[in-house]
DNA sequence: GCCAACGTTGGC
DNA sequence: GCCAACGTTGGC
């Protein structure tokens, strides 16, 4: 089993957006990254866990986990030319973007702060690739040691 | 293949 | 709003 960090912008859709969602399971789309694309579509399995972190908000961090539902498939959004997310180039026979689906497993009962991920940084989570420089993958693996270290800071 | 210009991400 | 870092695009 794999574990992921997957990120969003609360203003966008987040963790409330989702324990309101219809089983509390979302279609995870509008990655439109080739790096992202490549785990969307190759590693992600169902039964996979994932952290659920804010990002571009007021206090970013970790605030809940969720459950991989669905593997990788096709993202419908890039089909469709009134969306946002729509790309001409993706061709439904030969998609080039992909979605997956997950469901909220439980909130934290509070949020594990970026902040508070740094003050490991040079220790228990200095290989966790959200702290690396520069790093910006929407999507991105974790090791089930960090994925675990983290939960026990809540 | 190089690289400048541009767009996006995301913390602050 | 600022800005560093990165990805993509397109001219050459």
């Amino acid at each position: 089993m794999n574990h992921w960090l997957m990120k969003t912008e609360p203003t966008t859709f987040g963790v409330d957006d989702l324990a309101r969602a219809p089983k509390r399971t979302t279609m995870w789309d509008g990655v439109r990254n080739y790096q992202a694309r490549n785990m969307l579509r190759d590693e992600f399995a169902r039964g996979d866990r994932a952290l659920l972190y804010h990002s571009s908000c007021e206090v970013p961090g970790v605030v809940a986990t969720m459950r991989v539902v669905r593997a990788g498939y096709a993202d419908p959004t890039a089909f469709d030319r009134r969306h946002r997310h729509y790309d001409e180039g993706s061709d439904p026979a030969n998609p080039r973007w992909y979605a997956v689906d997950v469901q909220l497993e439980r909130r934290l009962r509070r949020v594990i702060t970026l902040t508070e991920l740094r003050a490991h940084a040079t220790r228990e989570l200095s290989k966790l690739l959200l702290l690396q420089k520069g790093s910006r993958l929407s999507v991105m693996p974790v090791s089930e040691a960090h994925f675990d270290f983290i939960l026990a800071l809540e």
